[in-house]
DNA sequence: ATTGAATACATTGGTAACTTAGGTATGTGT
DNA sequence: ACACATACCTAAGTTACCAATGTATTCAAT
């Protein structure tokens, strides 16, 4: 088991947290961002983003704008006021996961 | 998304710990231990935790022994030396995927 | 000037780790 | 008698990812 595994399921409120204290993100910038905050800890797939991105425009959580940077396009997302609320609710489930996860942190007992 | 989403992939070094704490257990033990534990917040449902076992043991971390109490049979797992180490190093994988969560934990900026 | 890496978007196919739903059987409470 | 708890198990479907690939522009290095 790669310890990648892990994260399985976290990514969502991961971006729902960076775009929740960043304004308007486009996805590249997201996956650089994430993997220079973790220290390399965490490096998000285009091929996990991408697609999640489309779905949360798709839900209405999140919103985009296409802009042109010289020659080349980037699509800025951010929150929309449902995504405000989504983003503190999949924060409160994040904060309860962890503290469900610290329940079995202890070093050994043999 | 439903938050027992965010438990996939935990469930592996959540049963290492457990069986690291307490010699041996059977399966349904481990599954009412863990929604004791975490007062319902993490129900581990049989078809993840049997076939988990399974291949736990295949591998050789675990090792299982049958009991009978009463007519009723039992299926104690136990960590073999192997498996200690593989609990050793779930949990630091587990404790720094917490410590990385962490870093996306901010009240907000909005 | 060409090559490779970085920037920036995207999709497709495969898979691991689950969930849901079911099956078998014994014991216990009402 | 019936439901619920105990105790094992499997099979089929879902989900959320990863790996690979594709397109195109920009920049640094040789």
């Amino acid at each position: 088991m790669n310890k990648q595994s892990l994260y399985k399921g976290c990514l969502e409120p991961i971006v729902l947290q960076l775009l929740g204290s960043h304004n308007r993100m486009y996805g590249y910038e997201i996956t650089v961002k994430v993997k220079e905050l973790t220290k390399g800890a965490l490096q998000i797939t285009e091929g996990a983003l991408y697609p999640l991105l489309h779905r949360l425009e798709g839900e209405g959580v999140l919103t985009a704008e296409m802009e042109h940077v010289g020659n080349r396009m980037r699509k800025y997302y951010r929150l929309t006021p449902v995504g405000q609320a989504t983003r503190k609710n999949a924060l409160n489930e994040l904060n309860d996961f962890i503290a469900t996860l610290q329940l079995f942190n202890k070093p050994a007992i043999s």
